[in-house]
DNA sequence: CATATGTCAGGCCTACTGATATTC
DNA sequence: CGAATATCAGTAGGCCTGACATAT
Protein backbone atom coordinates (compact mmCIF):
# COMPACT_ATOMS: atom_id res chain seq x y z
CA UNK A 1 0.00 0.00 0.00
CA UNK A 2 3.08 2.39 -0.41
CA UNK A 3 3.46 5.36 2.35
CA UNK A 4 0.58 7.46 3.30
CA UNK A 5 -0.96 10.37 1.59
CA UNK A 6 -1.98 13.87 2.84
CA UNK A 7 -5.59 13.64 4.62
CA UNK A 8 -5.52 10.24 5.42
CA UNK A 9 -8.45 9.78 7.95
CA UNK A 10 -8.07 9.34 11.78
CA UNK A 11 -8.80 5.66 11.42
CA UNK A 12 -6.22 4.75 9.28
CA UNK A 13 -3.36 6.72 10.19
CA UNK A 14 -3.33 4.93 14.07
CA UNK A 15 -3.12 1.40 12.77
CA UNK A 16 0.12 0.46 13.41
CA UNK A 17 0.57 -1.78 10.67
CA UNK A 18 -0.27 0.39 8.37
CA UNK A 19 1.74 2.95 9.88
CA UNK A 20 4.60 0.57 9.64
CA UNK A 21 4.27 -0.27 6.01
CA UNK A 22 4.64 3.64 5.46
CA UNK A 23 7.99 3.72 7.54
CA UNK A 24 9.51 0.69 6.01
CA UNK A 25 8.75 1.77 2.92
CA UNK A 26 10.36 4.77 2.72
CA UNK A 27 12.90 3.34 4.61
CA UNK A 28 13.39 1.25 1.85
CA UNK A 29 13.05 3.66 -0.83
CA UNK A 30 15.91 5.82 0.54
CA UNK A 31 18.01 2.75 0.88
CA UNK A 32 17.32 1.70 -2.53
CA UNK A 33 18.11 5.13 -4.29
CA UNK A 34 21.50 4.97 -2.47
CA UNK A 35 22.61 1.51 -3.74
CA UNK A 36 21.06 1.33 -7.40
CA UNK A 37 23.26 4.52 -7.82
CA UNK A 38 26.27 2.57 -7.05
CA UNK A 39 25.15 -0.51 -8.98
CA UNK A 40 23.94 -2.22 -5.97
CA UNK A 41 21.13 -4.13 -4.54
CA UNK A 42 19.97 -4.95 -0.57
CA UNK A 43 20.88 -7.95 -0.89
CA UNK A 44 24.29 -8.13 -2.43
CA UNK A 45 24.75 -5.69 1.05
CA UNK A 46 22.98 -8.63 2.94
CA UNK A 47 25.28 -11.54 1.62
CA UNK A 48 28.70 -9.52 1.84
CA UNK A 49 27.76 -8.65 5.37
CA UNK A 50 26.71 -12.12 6.48
CA UNK A 51 30.02 -13.43 4.70
CA UNK A 52 31.89 -10.82 6.44
CA UNK A 53 30.55 -11.59 9.12
CA UNK A 54 30.13 -15.22 9.84
CA UNK A 55 32.47 -16.48 7.31
CA UNK A 56 32.69 -18.53 4.29
CA UNK A 57 29.87 -20.45 3.72
CA UNK A 58 27.31 -22.43 1.22
CA UNK A 59 24.43 -20.99 -0.76
CA UNK A 60 22.01 -22.31 1.37
CA UNK A 61 23.68 -21.45 4.63
CA UNK A 62 24.13 -17.70 2.88
CA UNK A 63 20.02 -17.81 2.41
CA UNK A 64 19.08 -18.82 6.11
CA UNK A 65 21.58 -16.39 7.16
CA UNK A 66 19.82 -13.32 5.03
CA UNK A 67 15.88 -15.02 4.30
CA UNK A 68 16.84 -14.48 0.63
CA UNK A 69 15.53 -17.03 -1.35
CA UNK A 70 17.66 -20.53 -2.41
CA UNK A 71 16.27 -20.10 -6.04
CA UNK A 72 17.21 -16.17 -5.92
CA UNK A 73 20.25 -16.41 -4.42
CA UNK A 74 21.84 -17.57 -7.53
CA UNK A 75 21.41 -14.39 -9.36
CA UNK A 76 22.64 -12.19 -6.64
CA UNK A 77 25.94 -14.18 -6.00
CA UNK A 78 26.53 -14.57 -9.81
CA UNK A 79 26.31 -10.76 -9.40
CA UNK A 80 28.30 -10.21 -6.78
CA UNK A 81 31.28 -12.62 -8.10
CA UNK A 82 30.77 -10.99 -11.40
CA UNK A 83 32.04 -8.04 -9.64
CA UNK A 84 34.90 -10.20 -8.12
CA UNK A 85 33.33 -9.56 -4.80
CA UNK A 86 33.01 -13.49 -3.66
CA UNK A 87 34.68 -16.63 -5.30
CA UNK A 88 32.41 -19.45 -5.37
CA UNK A 89 34.30 -23.07 -5.45
CA UNK A 90 32.66 -26.06 -5.41
CA UNK A 91 33.30 -27.36 -1.54
CA UNK A 92 35.30 -30.47 -1.64
CA UNK A 93 34.02 -31.96 1.47
CA UNK A 94 30.29 -31.89 0.47
CA UNK A 95 30.03 -31.61 -3.54
CA UNK A 96 26.51 -30.79 -3.73
CA UNK A 97 27.84 -27.69 -2.16
CA UNK A 98 29.58 -24.32 -3.26
CA UNK A 99 31.82 -22.48 -0.49
CA UNK A 100 31.30 -18.69 -1.01
CA UNK A 101 34.29 -16.98 -0.15
CA UNK A 102 34.78 -13.36 0.69
CA UNK A 103 37.10 -11.70 -1.72
CA UNK A 104 39.14 -8.27 -0.78
CA UNK A 105 36.77 -6.33 -3.29
CA UNK A 106 34.10 -7.68 -1.52
CA UNK A 107 34.96 -6.43 1.67
CA UNK A 108 35.78 -3.24 0.37
CA UNK A 109 32.35 -2.97 -1.40
CA UNK A 110 30.81 -3.72 1.77
CA UNK A 111 32.28 -0.93 3.78
CA UNK A 112 31.82 1.19 0.70
CA UNK A 113 27.89 0.29 1.01
CA UNK A 114 27.63 -0.11 4.65
CA UNK A 115 28.15 4.04 4.38
CA UNK A 116 25.76 4.33 2.00
CA UNK A 117 23.17 2.25 4.06
CA UNK A 118 24.03 4.52 7.75
CA UNK A 119 23.57 7.34 5.35
CA UNK A 120 19.93 6.59 4.43
CA UNK A 121 19.39 5.65 8.13
CA UNK A 122 20.05 8.86 9.31
CA UNK A 123 18.10 10.34 6.80
CA UNK A 124 15.20 8.10 7.69
CA UNK A 125 15.32 8.93 11.44
CA UNK A 126 16.26 12.20 11.17
CA UNK A 127 12.49 13.33 12.58
CA UNK A 128 13.39 11.57 15.73
CA UNK A 129 15.56 12.65 18.36
CA UNK A 130 18.70 10.26 19.02
CA UNK A 131 17.03 8.92 22.02
CA UNK A 132 13.67 8.18 19.87
CA UNK A 133 15.36 6.76 17.30
CA UNK A 134 17.49 4.00 19.92
CA UNK A 135 13.87 3.37 21.78
CA UNK A 136 12.60 2.69 18.16
CA UNK A 137 15.20 0.13 17.31
CA UNK A 138 14.97 -1.43 20.36
CA UNK A 139 11.00 -1.86 20.12
CA UNK A 140 11.31 -2.98 16.65
CA UNK A 141 14.33 -6.02 17.44
CA UNK A 142 11.73 -7.03 20.40
CA UNK A 143 8.71 -7.62 17.54
CA UNK A 144 11.71 -9.44 15.57
CA UNK A 145 13.03 -11.31 18.22
CA UNK A 146 9.36 -12.55 18.98
CA UNK A 147 7.64 -13.24 15.48
CA UNK A 148 9.03 -16.02 14.22
CA UNK A 149 9.69 -15.77 10.50
CA UNK A 150 8.00 -16.81 7.79
CA UNK A 151 9.76 -19.79 6.87
CA UNK A 152 11.81 -21.65 3.94
CA UNK A 153 9.88 -24.50 3.38
CA UNK A 154 11.57 -27.73 0.86
CA UNK B 1 13.45 -8.78 1.52
CA UNK B 2 10.71 -10.83 3.57
CA UNK B 3 11.11 -11.22 7.33
CA UNK B 4 14.06 -12.00 9.09
CA UNK B 5 15.17 -15.69 9.85
CA UNK B 6 17.15 -17.13 12.18
CA UNK B 7 20.78 -16.38 12.59
CA UNK B 8 20.86 -13.05 10.84
CA UNK B 9 24.43 -11.09 11.47
CA UNK B 10 24.35 -8.61 13.97
CA UNK B 11 25.30 -5.69 11.13
CA UNK B 12 22.07 -6.83 9.80
CA UNK B 13 19.74 -7.44 13.05
CA UNK B 14 20.74 -3.48 13.81
CA UNK B 15 19.48 -1.67 10.33
CA UNK B 16 16.47 0.14 11.51
CA UNK B 17 15.08 0.13 7.70
CA UNK B 18 15.21 -3.79 7.78
CA UNK B 19 13.61 -4.02 11.01
CA UNK B 20 11.09 -1.60 9.52
CA UNK B 21 10.65 -4.09 6.50
CA UNK B 22 10.40 -7.30 8.84
CA UNK B 23 7.83 -6.05 11.35
CA UNK B 24 5.57 -4.54 8.24
CA UNK B 25 5.68 -7.61 6.51
CA UNK B 26 4.89 -9.68 9.61
CA UNK B 27 2.11 -6.59 10.09
CA UNK B 28 0.78 -7.32 6.96
CA UNK B 29 0.75 -10.92 6.96
CA UNK B 30 -1.37 -11.03 10.26
CA UNK B 31 -3.89 -8.56 8.32
CA UNK B 32 -4.05 -9.83 5.46
CA UNK B 33 -4.86 -13.59 6.53
CA UNK B 34 -7.86 -12.39 8.42
CA UNK B 35 -9.07 -10.08 5.93
CA UNK B 36 -9.11 -13.23 3.13
CA UNK B 37 -10.40 -15.10 5.27
CA UNK B 38 -13.40 -12.90 5.24
CA UNK B 39 -13.03 -12.31 1.39
CA UNK B 40 -11.76 -8.88 1.50
CA UNK B 41 -8.80 -6.94 1.12
CA UNK B 42 -6.88 -3.98 2.78
CA UNK B 43 -7.64 -1.73 0.10
CA UNK B 44 -11.42 -2.28 0.36
CA UNK B 45 -11.06 -1.13 4.43
CA UNK B 46 -9.21 1.40 3.86
CA UNK B 47 -11.82 3.14 1.07
CA UNK B 48 -14.86 2.13 3.76
CA UNK B 49 -12.75 3.91 6.09
CA UNK B 50 -12.22 7.01 4.16
CA UNK B 51 -16.34 7.12 3.40
CA UNK B 52 -16.96 6.75 6.46
CA UNK B 53 -15.06 9.25 8.24
CA UNK B 54 -15.03 12.28 5.46
CA UNK B 55 -18.19 11.13 3.54
CA UNK B 56 -18.86 10.55 0.29
CA UNK B 57 -16.40 11.17 -2.31
CA UNK B 58 -15.12 11.15 -5.88
CA UNK B 59 -12.88 8.38 -7.17
CA UNK B 60 -10.07 10.38 -7.49
CA UNK B 61 -10.19 11.95 -4.10
CA UNK B 62 -10.39 8.39 -2.48
CA UNK B 63 -7.62 8.07 -4.22
CA UNK B 64 -5.87 10.52 -2.37
CA UNK B 65 -7.15 9.62 0.86
CA UNK B 66 -6.18 6.46 0.87
CA UNK B 67 -2.99 6.33 -1.11
CA UNK B 68 -4.54 3.82 -3.59
CA UNK B 69 -3.47 4.37 -7.33
CA UNK B 70 -6.34 6.06 -9.39
CA UNK B 71 -5.73 3.18 -11.59
CA UNK B 72 -6.35 0.74 -9.22
CA UNK B 73 -9.26 2.30 -7.56
CA UNK B 74 -11.84 1.40 -10.21
CA UNK B 75 -11.08 -2.64 -9.55
CA UNK B 76 -11.52 -1.70 -5.43
CA UNK B 77 -14.87 0.09 -6.24
CA UNK B 78 -15.97 -2.57 -8.68
CA UNK B 79 -16.35 -4.97 -6.07
CA UNK B 80 -17.04 -2.73 -3.50
CA UNK B 81 -20.21 -1.61 -5.11
CA UNK B 82 -20.20 -5.77 -5.99
CA UNK B 83 -21.27 -6.10 -2.21
CA UNK B 84 -23.61 -3.20 -1.96
CA UNK B 85 -21.35 -1.32 0.13
CA UNK B 86 -20.88 1.55 -1.58
CA UNK B 87 -23.02 2.99 -4.73
CA UNK B 88 -21.35 4.79 -7.62
CA UNK B 89 -23.04 7.43 -9.18
CA UNK B 90 -22.33 10.36 -11.60
CA UNK B 91 -21.74 13.78 -10.14
CA UNK B 92 -24.60 15.76 -11.47
CA UNK B 93 -22.15 19.07 -10.27
CA UNK B 94 -19.48 17.96 -12.41
CA UNK B 95 -20.35 15.27 -14.71
CA UNK B 96 -16.16 13.53 -14.85
CA UNK B 97 -16.86 12.93 -11.26
CA UNK B 98 -18.37 9.67 -9.94
CA UNK B 99 -20.14 10.07 -6.41
CA UNK B 100 -19.26 7.19 -4.19
CA UNK B 101 -21.45 6.59 -1.10
CA UNK B 102 -21.58 4.35 1.91
CA UNK B 103 -24.39 2.10 2.02
CA UNK B 104 -25.61 0.59 5.16
CA UNK B 105 -23.93 -2.47 4.28
CA UNK B 106 -20.88 -1.13 4.04
CA UNK B 107 -20.96 0.26 7.06
CA UNK B 108 -21.48 -2.62 8.56
CA UNK B 109 -18.71 -4.44 6.70
CA UNK B 110 -16.55 -1.46 7.79
CA UNK B 111 -17.16 -2.59 11.29
CA UNK B 112 -16.50 -6.39 10.62
CA UNK B 113 -13.02 -5.48 8.73
CA UNK B 114 -12.28 -3.11 11.34
CA UNK B 115 -12.78 -5.73 14.22
CA UNK B 116 -10.98 -8.23 12.73
CA UNK B 117 -7.39 -5.52 11.79
CA UNK B 118 -7.65 -4.62 15.57
CA UNK B 119 -7.24 -8.04 16.53
CA UNK B 120 -4.21 -8.48 14.07
CA UNK B 121 -2.94 -5.21 15.70
CA UNK B 122 -2.87 -6.77 18.94
CA UNK B 123 -1.16 -9.71 17.92
CA UNK B 124 1.10 -8.20 15.83
CA UNK B 125 2.01 -5.79 18.77
CA UNK B 126 1.79 -8.79 21.45
CA UNK B 127 5.25 -8.61 22.44
CA UNK B 128 5.49 -5.01 23.62
CA UNK B 129 3.86 -3.74 26.93
CA UNK B 130 0.89 -1.24 26.36
CA UNK B 131 3.28 1.72 27.31
CA UNK B 132 5.74 0.01 24.68
CA UNK B 133 3.06 -0.28 21.78
CA UNK B 134 1.71 3.48 22.88
CA UNK B 135 5.58 4.55 22.29
CA UNK B 136 6.18 2.66 18.72
CA UNK B 137 3.08 3.99 17.35
CA UNK B 138 3.73 7.45 18.21
CA UNK B 139 7.24 7.65 16.62
CA UNK B 140 6.17 5.85 13.68
CA UNK B 141 3.73 8.44 13.53
CA UNK B 142 6.26 11.25 13.60
CA UNK B 143 7.89 9.29 10.95
CA UNK B 144 4.96 9.63 8.98
CA UNK B 145 4.61 13.41 9.45
CA UNK B 146 7.72 14.12 8.77
CA UNK B 147 8.28 12.11 5.04
CA UNK B 148 6.11 13.67 2.88
CA UNK B 149 4.23 10.56 0.77
CA UNK B 150 5.73 9.83 -2.66
CA UNK B 151 3.38 11.13 -4.80
CA UNK B 152 0.36 10.91 -7.72
CA UNK B 153 1.88 12.44 -10.47
CA UNK B 154 -0.26 13.28 -13.55
C1' DC C 1 -5.94 26.00 -24.06
C1' DA C 2 -4.49 23.38 -19.72
C1' DT C 3 -6.28 20.51 -16.17
C1' DA C 4 -9.00 16.87 -13.82
C1' DT C 5 -11.38 12.53 -13.94
C1' DG C 6 -12.48 7.57 -14.81
C1' DT C 7 -10.89 3.70 -17.25
C1' DC C 8 -7.94 0.26 -19.44
C1' DA C 9 -3.66 -1.93 -20.76
C1' DG C 10 0.46 -3.21 -19.49
C1' DG C 11 5.13 -2.69 -17.31
C1' DC C 12 8.58 -4.15 -13.67
C1' DC C 13 9.97 -6.22 -9.24
C1' DT C 14 9.81 -9.31 -5.69
C1' DA C 15 8.26 -12.78 -2.96
C1' DC C 16 7.32 -17.30 -3.53
C1' DT C 17 6.51 -22.23 -5.65
C1' DG C 18 7.60 -25.95 -8.04
C1' DA C 19 10.69 -29.35 -10.63
C1' DT C 20 15.11 -31.40 -11.65
C1' DA C 21 19.77 -33.32 -11.23
C1' DT C 22 23.23 -34.23 -8.13
C1' DT C 23 25.28 -35.62 -3.91
C1' DC C 24 25.10 -36.98 0.74
C1' DC D 1 16.21 -44.91 0.79
C1' DG D 2 15.19 -39.83 2.57
C1' DA D 3 17.26 -35.25 2.84
C1' DA D 4 19.93 -31.37 1.21
C1' DT D 5 21.87 -28.57 -2.36
C1' DA D 6 22.34 -25.63 -6.62
C1' DT D 7 19.80 -24.25 -10.45
C1' DC D 8 16.05 -22.96 -13.48
C1' DA D 9 11.21 -21.92 -14.86
C1' DG D 10 7.39 -19.78 -13.83
C1' DT D 11 3.39 -17.56 -10.97
C1' DA D 12 0.93 -13.97 -8.49
C1' DG D 13 0.45 -9.69 -6.53
C1' DG D 14 1.62 -4.98 -5.73
C1' DC D 15 3.32 -0.67 -7.32
C1' DC D 16 3.49 2.35 -10.94
C1' DT D 17 3.26 4.49 -15.93
C1' DG D 18 1.04 5.79 -19.97
C1' DA D 19 -2.56 6.59 -22.82
C1' DC D 20 -7.30 7.82 -23.88
C1' DA D 21 -11.99 9.92 -23.85
C1' DT D 22 -14.72 12.97 -21.49
C1' DA D 23 -15.61 16.97 -19.11
C1' DT D 24 -14.20 21.36 -16.77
Amino acid sequence: MSATPEHTPARLRAIPSRLLAGAANVGDRLVSERLTAQGAHKWHFAVLAALAEAGAASQAELSRRTGIYRSDMVAVLNELAGADCVRREPDPADRRRNVITLTPAGHRRLEQLDALITDAQRELLAPLTPGQREELTRLLGVLAEHHRPPHQAP
